[in-house]
DNA sequence: GTGAAAGCGCTAACAT
DNA sequence: ATGTTAGCGCTTTCAC
């Protein structure tokens, strides 16, 4: 059950164990064309019973491959990011690769891990989800040498998976327009930060989109940022009541922010959809709970498209770089229909 | 900006141009205390020039340290583990140290884990989320010869933290006791899930506790599986309403099961909590916004400190082997307060 | 089909 | 304070 001696058993105690040369063990336990059979046999029979398996780092430095993937988030706490997570973990896990988990945080950590490149000489690939790269930040990811995967956005020599932002913001603007409304807000992201988070900056766009094609003239007042947070929400959602010609509808540029500015006008006694409709996007897992109507957007998918274009980039295949877009889709609930009331 | 030749640079190029032998390289670049002051900031002059870092296989493998940590979950995208995860993401990062990720999934996952493990000679240490693990695995880790910590349980050997899920749970009904309930049911996880999943185990005893305490005897058929997912709780709360004799309380052991019970309710047109009082267990970052009474649990405070105690342990310190038990908090909110209504 | 041997790029022990 | 050198445990030519 273990191996004889003491510590785990290197290759040259299998190799013994078997009878053969190391370089015998390394090419029947990887698999290799050019054993026989019967060798091969014996071999794994001594890896098993020594428990043996191969030092990861001794097989990477003689190698060259990282067998790793790196992956770089702007925070792993929130839905969208770990769900993307446990996409790519899935893709990544079955492929045989490990992952190697960047949480940026802040603008701090955003520099440092670009400023050290903690990947280097680390890992096959790097995925980077949802932010927008700057052109110093491009070309320190260029310097790494290995394939890029962006979620979130495209930039050309980079593989990547998103959807269509700007349009699935237009979906959900045009369905307020379409119920009558004209004055419709804007809950964002900042899109002056720092930390250049994509969506912010597609969806607004596509907001503005909109309105320009309905003829409805931009209010600037209308416009409040929320932080992609509950409580920006919420807080963005008292600003607008409290303006001397508040909106009759909200879109929100995420369900969390959506949630909370429900929950400010719940406070104030107002009724959702009748005195304010309201519409968000992601359709995060609380948004049927809610009642909240969204734009749907395919969160594993994006995940585990990059993650398997990815995987063929750094296993070699030097195919096109994909750039995939993948659809949303407008899922209409009571917060936006005038036959119900959420509250 | 980049290195002379083709290819990153080596440690010998940056010797090379500093004038010293590598092996001062080595020491001047990770900051031994036995070279010259001037001679280091060569070394670092040239390193910076080469845009040299060590190949961290090599060191690993010349060192034995990895400076790797694995963290298993058995599940990213939830929320608590997702919030665990950052939380466990910046105590290594600022370490110094790399988080490989391990998914478990599902019971396939978990086997391939355990049978295979693929953090043999890998990790540092290990921290394990969650997860009631069987003998055979426990002798696993043991095997694994690295400090193990563990999340939401304790085995004597590892270092852990954890809450007190049987007291926060008695907590909860205790509550609802107060309140006048006795008809109270149990939205739970399924104790004979072969994941063995933690907090149903505990959180079960923690409702059966507080039942005995107050002498309220025990119905079976007020003890339905949700699964910890919404739509197991969904569907939990329609099976307890559906009962001859339905709940005047409900107690489920996430708040995640809670939402998908306040669903179901407002469907079926009860009121929250006249007809039904509804309590759970986390303080998902949704519950206050759904008005949902719950239990507080601190999730970061567990992910930091367990994985503060294991960069210890892994770093070389064989202090004692903390089990941390860290407290829960009763947070009252509309769903169990009969002088509001949540809908 | 199999073995011998030369690295991979570092760290650590030892020498000076 | 600095240099020399022997590994770390594999993979990969190159012989045979």
């Amino acid at each position: 059950m273990t191996a004889g001696g003491d510590g785990p058993a290197s290759i040259e105690d299998v190799a013994r164990r078997a009878g053969v040369s190391i370089a015998t063990v390394s090419r029947s336990l990887r698999g290799l064309p050019e054993v026989a059979g019967h060798t091969r046999d014996r071999v794994v029979a001594a890896a098993r019973e020594l428990n043996y398996v191969a030092s990861p780092f001794a097989a990477r430095l003689a190698s060259g491959r990282t067998a790793t993937i790196g992956v770089v988030v702007p925070f792993v706490d929130r839905w969208f990011f770990a769900a993307v997570l446990g996409a790519v973990e899935a893709q990544l896990g079955r492929a045989g690769y490990d992952l190697l988990l960047y949480n940026l945080n802040d603008i701090a950590g955003r520099q440092r891990f670009f400023d050290v490149l903690p990947v280097r000489k680390r890992v096959d690939g790097l995925l980077v989800v949802s932010i927008s790269l700057t052109a110093p930040e491009l070309t320190a990811l260029h310097a790494l040498n290995v394939p890029v995967g962006l979620i979130g956005t495209h930039v050309e020599g980079f593989l990547s998976s998103r959807i269509d932002d700007v349009g699935g913001a237009k979906l959900a603007v045009q369905h307020l327009i379409g119920l009558g409304h004209t004055r419709i807000a804007l809950i964002g992201g900042d899109t002056d930060d720092p930390m250049r988070f994509t969506p912010p900056l597609y969806r607004r766009n596509g907001y503005l989109a909109a309105l320009a094609d309905a003829g409805i003239e931009v209010d600037p007042a209308l416009e409040v940022l929320g932080y992609f947070t509950i409580d920006g929400g919420e807080a963005a959602m008292a600003t607008l009541l409290d303006r001397s010609h508040p909106p009759t509808a909200v879109f929100a540029e995420s369900d969390e922010m959506a949630f909370g500015a429900m929950k400010t006008l719940r406070k104030r006694g107002l009724r959702v959809p009748q005195d304010v409709a309201v519409i968000g996007f992601d359709d995060h897992d609380a948004a049927e709970l809610l009642d909240l109507s969204t734009v749907r957007q395919p969160v594993y998918a994006q995940g585990a498209t990059v993650a398997r274009a990815l995987l063929a980039a750094a296993g070699g295949e030097l195919g096109p770089q994909p750039a995939i877009v993948l659809p949303t889709e407008l899922v209409i609930r009571g917060s936006t229909d005038p036959a119900h009331t959420v509250f």
